[in-house]
DNA sequence: ATGGCATCTTGTCAACGGAAAGATAGGCTG
DNA sequence: CAGCCTATCTTTCCGTTGACAAGATGCCAT
């Protein structure tokens, strides 16, 4: 895969992205380091400035390629409420270091083009879901943009919890999905 | 106030604890730095050594703090369950910096001590509102546990989203309270 | 008063982010 | 094919940071 000894990488780009998605699984955003991303890459500790920028552009581009991500885990998981609820927890749990700097704006540029784009197709897919939700399964039927918020709230707020590892030890710990399944159905208790 | 001039600094424990909270509170916690604390408090760089150890001991400082804080919140916020899930965003938002550190145990030892403790005291300050919900409130009379991670997980993402910017820009802008009182009020729709 | 101890300072080091300037390779135009 | 052009990567450098070590200062109990 990496024959490429010669001056150019190949694609470093995609190999410093996904050495970041590594460390910050392993050890959290903080201890993401532009030169020992180089250092497994193989390249001088100054290459990633050329296809980022700086820190915060290579973060930038991380948190599009995870809205991006998103915005198909929920598209693709069929018309129920509780199943892109679910999908929505599972894309947290399946892509944790893109799931925790997405919503950490502090560490990248949250008005970057690209980013906005892919954050508002997220979003649409998102509310797509709740839109397409029948009558009996609202709790409210004259406010969907608050469903949406609840709805949005609640499979986000045991993500977060769950990644943190803030929850008692044995909730969940074997299968968030099914967790987050019981979670999300408290909300939309038909079905 | 401040008129310690002399070698000790009286406070420094505590001066550097709200510096940093100011600072996390204007760029996040990424951006905080023990000199600029330092700086700031007016001490040599290697003063908050003695206090905290080092960074992490900072901030696992702060954390406990936040977690006290957080107990005393909900205890303070009377038995309905309702104001006291409006009581934890409304925590969330008053002291957000305690908030983005204690939900983030890769800056900080989430074994400490005194850490463990405090967070016990707000797991215990949580799940007694939940507990002390009478039976028609609950949707799921036979699992109380269950009740407790919705309902913490409905107000800790509602919260969530709202300090990380990602809502839709009026959603709740103004009056984050409100809006998380209509969120929660979907979970538990009686009164 | 005096010895102990917590507190704070000064000095130092390796690692980091970022900028500048040069080297290399591959492609494009003529 | 020759010459140039541009993207990519390296080398060098600077200021900042976290952390440690050793010394200075002042409070306090005996």
């Amino acid at each position: 895969m990496t024959e490429t000894r010669g001056y150019h990488h190949g694609d470093l780009r995609r190999a410093l992205l996904t050495a970041a998605v590594r460390v910050i699984e392993e050890s959290g955003p903080a201890a993401l380091s532009l030169r020992d991303l180089a250092r497994r890459a193989g390249v001088s500790h100054a290459a990633p400035a050329h296809h980022f920028g700086d820190k915060s552009g290579l973060l930038t581009a991380l948190a599009t390629e995870g809205f991006d991500l998103l915005a198909e885990a929920l598209d693709g998981a069929g018309g129920d409420l509780l199943d892109r609820g679910v999908a929505y927890v599972d894309f947290a749990v399946r892509h944790r270091a893109h799931f925790e700097v997405m919503f950490r704006p502090d560490l990248y540029r949250p008005d970057a083009e690209n980013l906005v784009a892919a954050r508002q197709r997220a979003s649409d897919a998102l509310h797509s879901g709740v839109a397409a939700l029948p009558e009996g399964h609202r709790p409210k039927a004259q406010d969907p943009q608050g469903d949406a918020l609840a709805a949005w709230s609640i499979v986000h707020g045991f993500a977060t919890l769950w990644l943190s590892g803030a929850l008692p030890s044995q909730v969940g710990d074997d299968d968030p999905r099914a967790t987050a399944r019981a979670v999300a159905r408290r909300l939309f208790p038909r079905r």
